[in-house]
DNA sequence: TTGTACGCGTTATCAA
DNA sequence: TTGATAACGCGTACAA
């Protein structure tokens, strides 16, 4: 790999030279910066960013940490669209980017976890769907050892901020126009999250609130976003319920997988929008989600961290729609 | 951030001391090597990995180049696992990973690529299903610009290695089986991957010689990995056709769909062994890889290369069988 | 066993 | 307008 000095040598300047010609400095007889362009088209010189960094004390690296544990499908493709959205504007801001796994930390203690970051020379986490059973990294978010941006959670503080959608709202409204598709609904089941999960609570609260105001009689159970899970709690519950609304596409999918093994009807309703419930063909209202959006918005939010900014929490729109196969195979075709 | 210079000052040693201490050096004293310790703990110190690969003049990172860019759903669910298996390779061996999506690099010429590799400091690259489009990662391989692996592909030179299973035998395993499952066939409809492309002609040369072996009439259409594009296949084909041989199953899902709107019935198999499939409820036999194992041999073999041995073509083994609804769930249960 | 001095590739400062 | 030189943080011969 050609260095800065090659180019020196090569264009017979000072590599201070070299260096002001190829970031632009005005002040260079229009002789000299040929030269030395010429040289560095010739030698295929590219810097080295390791060294402009060192340079320049300039180390913004911003680690993606993608909470792969558990929630297979749904995580994958949710998380691959997370991905894209922030790789995008990483292009775009000129930011580099780490991905990280939360299974890489598994076996680690927080302090762990912070030294491999920083030895990284990352100073911003952006951090997807952080699951209260991640210690490491609530600790990591409360301490404030780096510029964090929380997608769908919501600790905000200094240099904390957090996007997601209002999820008390929209499973208020998701489960509202569930019912209202549906008459005679006296007695529902609701799957939740994880017990004690931050948006497990928040959706919680959403469904109480229309509790209160229809007066049905709610029955609930911890699905722990577990398709399996969710498919074992409709056996046992099932019978005696007119309607079930889940805190995740993926649990209202093991839902009605089993009620048809049940061979009974009953409206269900799910959470998140994935492509995936349109492969099961059964038309149900979810709240629909734009991740890639989210995402890009995440990182927006983490520029302005790094700005100095102070950090908050931002609100992103949702829709209560059905998924249908049609449109999921249409919009992601190449024709 | 504490350099090593400060830990120096802090335990009153040179700094040469506090980096053979800090790298396990055995000449030092006890005495020493207690302060030094003590310092870089007080001060929290984590070496600049920058400033050591300049240092050490070590610029070992690897690109992992997924191409996103259309078969949604499925490279959603297979580039996790890519991902996945990359990343517990690359904290094994310490080695330092960077994630790209093609799609980053849709508006560049390949010059514009490689500079942007290197400036990265990127020497090795994993690429993931390189489709014959991509004339850009194509032209990079070939001109032998970084150490390449790719997955799925099959270029081999000097300093390219590739990863994949034996798709033209696969492909008539699973086409075989398919057959001998059902009785009568005559005439075969095989939907293949993209005209042109490396493995959809390996494919195809795995179902034409079972066609030589067996002597049924083939039909061959080109769905290009592309569900929808399937589905419109079989709405031209299918009635005439006795069974359905699918490149990928994507496409074997589309086709399924297609037919039972029709409300005809075909045999039907794909091609990948992805988990999707369990969801469809349709038992079709297809080929299962494992996707994760094959991106761990993938970096294994970037170590080789890394560390000079010639690039080499690796076969991984495959396996017939049907994907099952109950399986899947069971299997990324948390229960 | 410890410390000095240099080099890695770059930018920035200041003198020429 | 250009060039020498000092940083940036670290590793490592080599000298002490």
């Amino acid at each position: 790999m050609a260095s800065i000095n090659d180019v020196a040598k090569k264009a017979g300047v000072a590599k201070s030279t070299v260096s002001k010609v190829l970031n632009g400095y005005r002040m260079v007889s229009d002789e000299t910066r040929e030269k030395v362009e010429k040289a560095a088209k010739e030698l295929g010189y590219v810097p080295n960013s390791f060294a402009v960094s060192l340079s320049k004390k300039e180390f913004n690296r911003i680690g993606l940490i993608v909470d792969i544990r558990h929630n297979r499908q749904f995580v994958d493709e949710i998380g691959m669209q997370y991905l894209t959205g922030a790789f995008e504007r990483s292009k775009v801001y000129q930011m580099e980017t780490v991905t990280f796994f939360t299974s890489q930390f598994d076996d680690m203690s927080a302090d762990q976890v912070i030294a491999y970051l920083k030895s990284q020379q990352i100073n911003g986490l952006i951090i997807y769907n952080l699951s209260i059973e991640n210690q490491n990294f609530y600790q990591i978010v409360k301490e404030q050892f780096f510029f964090c941006v929380l997608v769908d959670s919501a600790i905000t503080n200094q240099k904390t901020s957090s996007v997601s959608i209002d999820h008390e709202a929209a499973q208020y409204d998701v489960a509202k126009q569930t019912l209202a598709e549906n008459f005679y609904i006296q007695k529902i089941l609701y799957i939740a999250g994880g017990k004690g999960g931050y948006i497990t609570n928040l959706r919680l609260k959403g469904i109480r609130k229309l509790q209160k105001e229809m007066g049905f009689r709610l029955t609930i159970a911890y699905g722990d976003f577990d398709e399996y899970t969710a498919r074992n709690i409709i056996f046992e519950y099932a019978k005696n319920i007119d309607i079930i609304i889940c805190a995740s596409d993926l649990m209202a999918i093991g839902a009605v997988n089993a009620l048809k093994e049940m061979d009974i009807f009953r409206p269900v309703c799910g959470f998140d929008g994935i492509a995936l419930m349109g492969y099961t063909k059964i038309l149900m209202n979810t709240v629909k989600q734009d991740f890639k959006e989210k995402s890009m918005k995440a990182f927006d939010e983490m520029k302005r961290l790094l700005e100095g900014k102070h950090g908050r929490h931002l609100e992103i729109p949702y829709e209560i729609c059905k998924i249908d196969y049609m449109d999921i195979i249409k919009k992601y075709s190449r024709q």
